[in-house]
DNA sequence: GCAAAAGTGTTTGCCTTACACCCATGA
DNA sequence: TCATGGGTGTAAGGCAAACACTTTTGC
């Protein structure tokens, strides 16, 4: 007969790498505002690892659930809300963790804002929005996160990095589970605001990718993925622009 | 400063979704052996949920990954052996097992062959191969198992059903993760042999995806990813057919 | 020869790519 | 007017569906 007190119980925490696209002012009233994909990090405050950058997150507790654990913790820590979470997969190596038998189930968490809270009753020392680059060739990766942190992988394993714990393999799960739902399940739109113009998905949707094509070709590839507002965006030195939602699904086929 | 004993722990266990391709002799020495896709369910030996079906599974151990525990448990609970497991979701939800608080990580698992261990040193009253068909229309899904249990679906969330716990959920996101991963990442080759005719491809790729194309077309879509091995499969009374492997990743753009 | 499947080639239509072109707007 | 992006049209190439056809084997 089982009994719950037969077995040994690790503690269990939820850790996600949350990915934003930052609009930075155009240089010149004519060009494009500059997109550019960002990923959320905390600066640790306490040991272990006190000082480096780990991803947000923090234990389960009774009575909830391993996605609210997920989103109370990104509130608590960087004030981002309303998330859109993905389960990636649960991190159990024996050692992965210096205080002791801890496993934690990472998500891949989306916001639409990368604005941070800035009264953010936190336990760790900050939250930062960190410029984010991926690249391969062959079974080498290299992931760029700000100015000063590069992250290495060989055959899709984490080399050592400044990163605590084994969140330098979490991000780089992260980044390419990423990369196949945008590729394959239009996931792009998480990223973006309920309104849009075409140009403003061709920037985010390439870095992500890792492709490029050209204006013209991305708008047909896109327009049947969107629904016309009648809206247009009139900021801009040049003629206005569309603003489009995204097509819901079950329209996609007219 | 954190302390591991300022938090309750849960149970963690590990349940795994474990699919296979079944393959009967043919009707007649013309025709093509009946390929169909298989589920591995456990009939429970004990409370709660005795006599029912469930996914096989079991707790996690201290020192052993999660991986390790859904590994040891097909083992021990059915004989399968070195099964490609995906992760899937960690299911937490807090009155989804009577007897406490405990967790699940939910694994997808694929086996090459359906056979079952019959000397399986089992804490479960039996491991059994059932018949899988998945269908949906609008809102609704509806999986059948075997000639008994038929699973409900609306808006993909599982209607009350005959199985333990929550895993007719579990089976429902583990299937559209398969479709997922066959469509996407050729994760059909995970279901077969090392060896086999491109005819031994159609039948489960195409219960798998929902789709049907002429024996031609699907020779011709499929070929680029397979590597000719020489050997024949001479057994049918029809000409023989030639044995393929899977072409490894770096092969395929040549 | 006949049934059944293995395997090849051809046609057609669609979808992507490259690129030429016009439109709208503010400086 | 000019620079810049918004937006449309068109022609070429590649891919997939439909299907006609040949090959191989056991009965």
């Amino acid at each position: 007969m089982y009994t719950i007190e037969a077995f040994d119980r690790p503690s269990v925490a939820a850790d996600a790498v949350v990915f934003g696209i930052d609009t930075a002012p155009p240089e010149s009233k004519y060009s494009l505002a500059q997109r550019t994909l960002k990923i959320l990090l905390i600066r640790r405050g306490e040991e272990p690892f006190k000082g480096q950058y780990s991803l947000p997150g923090g234990f389960l507790r009774k009575g909830e659930t391993i996605e609210q654990t997920a989103v109370r913790e990104l509130r608590e820590e960087s004030g981002v809300q309303e998330p859109k979470l993905i389960p990636l997969k649960v991190y159990s190596a024996v050692d992965r963790d210096p205080r002791g038998w801890i496993i934690s189930a990472a998500f891949l968490a989306l916001t639409r804002t990368v604005l941070l809270s800035t009264d953010a009753q936190s336990d760790a020392a900050g939250a930062e929005w960190l410029n984010f680059s991926y690249e391969s060739e062959g079974s080498s990766e290299t992931i760029t996160v700000g100015d000063t942190v590069t992250l290495h992988y060989e055959n899709g394993t984490a080399q050592p990095s400044d990163l605590a714990f084994d969140h330098a393999q979490i991000i780089r799960d992260a980044f390419l589970r990423l990369r196949d739902e945008v590729l394959h399940h239009d996931l792009i739109f998480d990223l973006m605001p309920e309104k849009f113009a075409v140009s403003d998905l061709q920037q985010p949707y390439e870095s992500i990718l890792g492709t490029h094509t050209s204006p013209q070709n991305f708008r047909k590839k896109i327009l049947p993925k969107l629904t016309e507002t009648g809206e247009y965006d009139k900021t801009a030195a040049h003629r206005a622009s569309m603003l489009y939602m995204r097509k819901r699904e079950e329209d996609q086929n007219r």
